[in-house]
DNA sequence: AACACCGCCTGAGCGC
DNA sequence: TGCGCTCAGGCGGTGT
């Protein structure tokens, strides 16, 4: 499920976006769409007739900004996937297409969301962007001990809650999170108030370890997920907890323990993780 | 105010 | 073979 690591693998597929310029744009689902201003969409609003001048991302959020200073945000939420396909290129899954980008040169760009959590927003400038993102925590690559803390002093909530709050830290879906408390030795279950300061420390390094490995594995693909180029990553196979419960930790032996957090399948390996 | 919880949505996987 | 059920989870809205 496309949390930072794999936002970041199909943002760095899709730069061969930036300096090209969109022709048209093709809707095929307008309820996908939220516009900054609740007007119907139109073809400009999705960057029609705008070049490419940059890819940036926050946490889970990728922005598309056009030269004349139009951004389209895209979120993948659940199934979400954005396809750059060359000129007389196939797309080998058609269905489920929600929007489609031409370029000038013929290639396309398709996005494709068969669960329809994920959507595209438009905003007008840059700054109503950087005010949109203002509401997130800080990118989850830039994690630290005193960031944590911050929050988990003033919460009675259990640790894993807080990094999936997006508020918080910008990033950390269910994956990496339970991948993250097991890296750290720190039960996903304990009290944030409780937590120690070198704890937080540890945890803080401990998402960025594993955030960062598994951005250089291009992502998890668990189902479905795939860079622009429809590309897998390989970071499932480096899981230590997520989707292995009852089976032994490769750690220590100890059986993985499956919970529920923050209604979120939890899985954790008691002997390591204190 | 802080936090819990629901519902959205589809396809995979399962049991029968 | 095929049906119906359960599960997966990001996130906005609502409830406590």
């Amino acid at each position: 499920m496309p949390e930072l690591p794999e936002v970041e693998s199909l943002r760095l597929s899709l730069l061969p976006l930036v300096g090209r310029r969109i022709a048209s744009v093709r809707l095929h689902r307008a309820d996908i769409v939220t516009s900054h201003d609740g007007s119907t969409i139109r073809p400009r609003h999705l960057l029609a007739g705008a070049t490419v001048t940059e890819l940036r991302r926050r946490g889970k959020q990728l922005a598309i900004l056009a030269g004349d200073g139009r951004v389209l945000i895209v979120h993948l939420g659940m199934s979400g996937q954005l396809f750059l396909v060359p000129a007389g290129g196939r797309l080998s899954k058609a269905d489920h297409i929600h929007s489609t980008w031409s370029l000038d040169g013929r290639d396309r760009l398709f996005f494709r969301d068969p669960r329809r959590f994920g959507g595209l927003w438009t905003l007008p400038t840059l700054d109503a962007l950087n005010e949109r993102w203002s509401a997130l925590g800080p990118d989850a690559l830039e994690v630290s001990g005193p960031i944590l803390a911050a929050a988990a002093q003033t919460s009675q909530r259990a640790i894993k809650a807080l990094l999936l709050d997006q508020t918080v830290l910008a990033g950390v879906g269910n994956i990496y999170a339970d991948e993250s408390l097991f890296l750290s030795g720190i039960r996903p279950g304990r009290r944030s108030d409780r937590l120690s300061l070198p704890e937080l420390d540890i945890l803080a390094k401990a998402v960025r370890t594993v955030l960062r490995g598994a951005i250089r594995a291009g992502g998890s693909t668990l189902r479905d997920y795939a860079n622009a180029s429809g590309e897998a990553g390989t970071a499932q196979q480096s899981h230590a907890v997520y989707g292995l419960a009852a089976t032994p930790c490769a750690v220590c032996g100890t059986i993985l323990v499956g919970s529920v957090i923050a209604q979120r399948t939890t899985v954790h390996c008691p002997q390591c993780q204190r």
